[in-house]
This record gives structure tokens, sequence and C-alpha cells, in this order.
RNA sequence: UGACACCAAGUUCA
DNA sequence: TGAACTTGGTGTCA
């Protein structure tokens, strides 16, 4: 109840700082999300870049599931790879605007530059950083949060409060690894890529969670009726 | 280079202030010591009073390790209780001088009062209060400091500066970790406290990890291979 | 056993 | 405001 902007909208905004970081403002708690320290982890990283090779059209589809052995991994895979020492936002993304002869396709392109992505050059391919963060992780009332960013700028930012149901409308306690999670599927659901004319997407995330989950684990898991290696089954598997 | 006093030796020396708290003088740099602060905290002090229970004589120390399963944390044990919402330097020290027959053995004995130690009545119990200060820490350049008093009266305070290498000759860059720890090994080293008579000291301390180090945290290191949490080895082990 | 992430607490500073 | 020194704990996997 102290002093206030001057917009009324609760929804959420965010706050774009010298460093890349990102933090909403809105929002309870207040979480600083730490696309900036990307860069400064550089080669070290163990989570590392994700690649993501969208197989939208049906036909892929189906083969996907059958080579995948258990359909519901089967919609799209991954390749990881390590990010460059200079990875920053700034950096990787090498914006340029395109027109477009529909008003409602955001003009907005960003072209990874090809020395990140070396032999993808023919693809056209978008950069997407990603982070989750869970306040009290682990403790009584845990509260998760997850963002993402596409562009250098600040309206290209989204982030949002993490859902307490998950896409299967079960309830699910907030983690740090759900978060992280759904900030890959926020973007991937929120944004038309495919529609844009982007045909590889490559997510930048500090989770090996994330990015092994995503390009190395879910193939055995495939195989596997989704067991562990201590037999027990894979946690957020509706994520 | 500024005004001087009077006297030339370069040994630090000490000022009290009316709240307890007590600096460095002839120190570089200048470092405040926040002793009448632990007043403030009361009992809300995390850190809290560490009663040290020495375990001198030989036979003790053997038994000492036995149990401990990892000899070097074996030399002696401590427990940690919250301080009174009224602790203060003036106020725990019911200072009152013996007589002793030994001029080599200072009089003055400060018996902590019964109703900061309950139950420990029947022992000698004597009070300390200690702290450690890093200017700088975590830059380049950091200089540490500490303290400790085990008297109200400002000959009764002692304070130097945090030597480079620790006990075993290795060099150490100085943290205010490192100093804090310093300052309770300052006291249990310079004064014969067991000599004098005493059989319990109990150190006022306002570090969490000094504290919980010396008495819980020690426990499970000693039958851990001195692992911290994380998988990795425990820091300032030489101290 | 290892790895990454997410927190929690205290202290010391700039 | 932001950073470093230190610890304990959980979320997850191989």
């Amino acid at each position: 109840m102290a002093q206030h902007d001057s917009d009324e909208d609760d929804q959420p905004r965010m706050i774009l700082d010298r460093r890349g970081d990102f933090t909403i403002i809105n929002s309870e708690p207040q979480t600083r999300f730490k696309i900036g320290e990307l860069a400064a982890l550089g080669a070290q990283m163990a989570g590392g870049v994700l690649a993501v090779r969208p197989i939208p059209n049906p036909q892929s589809v189906a083969h996907a599931k059958d080579a995948m052995g258990n359909g519901e991994a089967g919609v799209w895979t991954g390749t990881a790879f390590n990010a460059p020492a200079t990875l920053s936002p700034q950096s990787i993304f090498a914006s340029r605007r395109i027109n477009t002869l529909n008003d409602h396709i955001n003009p907005e392109r960003f072209m990874i530059r090809r020395r990140y992505s070396p032999g993808l050059a023919g693809l056209k391919t978008m950069a997407v950083f990603t982070d989750g963060a869970c306040a009290s992780n682990g403790l009584a009332t845990p509260k998760g949060g997850f963002a993402f960013s596409a562009s250098d700028a600040t309206d290209g930012l989204h982030a949002q409060r993490l859902e307490d149901t998950g896409p299967t409308d079960t309830a699910h306690t907030a983690t740090n690894n759900r978060a992280e999670l759904r900030a890959v599927i926020g973007f991937l659901e929120c944004r038309s890529w495919w529609g844009e004319g982007w045909t590889r997407i490559v997510v930048m995330t500090d989770s090996e969670y994330v990015a092994k989950g995503a390009t190395v684990w879910i193939r055995k898991w495939a195989s596997n009726d989704w067991k562990t290696a201590a037999g027990k089954p894979v946690a957020n598997r509706d994520l």
C-alpha cells in the first residue's frame, strides 16, 4: 500500500537489468531470473544448450512415435551441446526484422548466429533463454515461477507464476525442476514458432535436469516404460 | 599521518565505548567489534551462546577421540544455547576478585551469573565475548581482525590482526568466518583458563558458523570424513 | 557415489 | 542496493 506506479494491471511485469537478468515485479515472491549468469558459466556449463528439432506434421509425429517406442515422448527430440564462453542474450540474439504480409505475425525474428550452431545454417533457428525458480524449495510452502526470453529487449521477456496444477489437472507441489521444465514448455506453447517459419529452437538452460532429461534420459525412459535407474517412476512426467 | 597520540608503541590498543563495543586503534584497517550488539540481538540471536566443556587430560582426550570416530575433532565438544534478551558484557560479567596465594595467577575471576547458565552452578564457568571482522571480505585484498573479551574492563580486551597463515603454516586468504573462528581460538589459547581453575567456558558469539560448527555440524563431519552437505570438503578445517 | 539446479540460515563487507 | 564467506536441506537424474 505504499507508493505505486500509475498502471493498474496486475499482470506480472518484468525488468531487464544491465547484465541481462530479469525480475518479475508484480509477483510474490519477487524472484530474480539469472539469465545473465549463463554467460559467466560459459563452456563449463553442464546444463548447456538444448537444441530442439520439432517434428510438427502428423506423419512425422507418427514416425517419431514409432521410433521412440513410446508415443508420448515422440513428438520432439533434442540434442545437447555446450554454450560458448561468450554466451549472453545480447551476443546470441542477432536481431533482424523481416517483412511479413500478415500483421498478426510478430515481425521480430532472431536468427541465432551461425557460429553458435555450426552445420545448422540451413535451418531457421530461434534462440530462447529459460529459467525456473522455486522459493522455499522443499519446504512447507514452496512458490514457483518461471521465465523465458527470446530477445534482448525488455518486452521480449515473459514471466509468470508456476501453476498449482499440471496439464493433467492434477495438483503438483511446486519444485525447482518443475519450474525449469515449465519455462521451456511455456515458450514452446506461447509462441507459434512453427507458423512463423522457425524450424529449430535452441533452448538455453542452466538445468541439467531439463537439458539431459529432454535429450539423453528421455531415450532410455521411452524404451524403459518410464522407470528411473532406481526403478521408480520418472517424476514430472505430466510436463 | 594525521594526528597521533604521544605514545609510540605499535601494539594495537583498544577502546571500549558506552555500548560495550570496542575498536582497535593502532590497526589498519580500523575495525569495530560489535560486542554490544549482542545485547540487542537477545533471544533472537541464532548464533547464540556456545558453551565449551573442555576435556583437557590425556585420558579424556583419548576417550573423546574414540567416541567421535575421528580423532581430530575429538578434543572438545560444546553445547549451544540461546542468549537472554538482557545480555550484555556488563550484565553477564559478575566480577569479583578472589584472593590467590600465587601472584602469577590473575586474580580477576568472572563467574557467569547463575541465571544465564541454570544447572551449571557447580562448575566454575568463565564467560568470553568473541567477534571477528574482515574488511573487504571477498574482495581483492581482505584484511581480517578478531577480538575477545572476558571482562567488562578495558584491559580485559584483546584484539589483533588475523594471521595470513593458519596453524598448519599454510597461507589462507582472510575471510569473515576465519576471523570469527580465530577469535574463539585466540581466547582458548591465550588464557590458561584450565590452570586458573575454570572448568567450563561460555563463548558469546554472533556467528552461526562458529556456534553450529563447533556444536552441531562437527559431529556430522567427524563421522562424515569432513564432507559438507554438498559433498565438498569442509572449509577452514585447519582452524 | 556423482552431477546440475533450487532454496534456507547466519555472518562479513562494498 | 549488491556481493562474498560458510553451512544445511530438497528436487531430480545417472
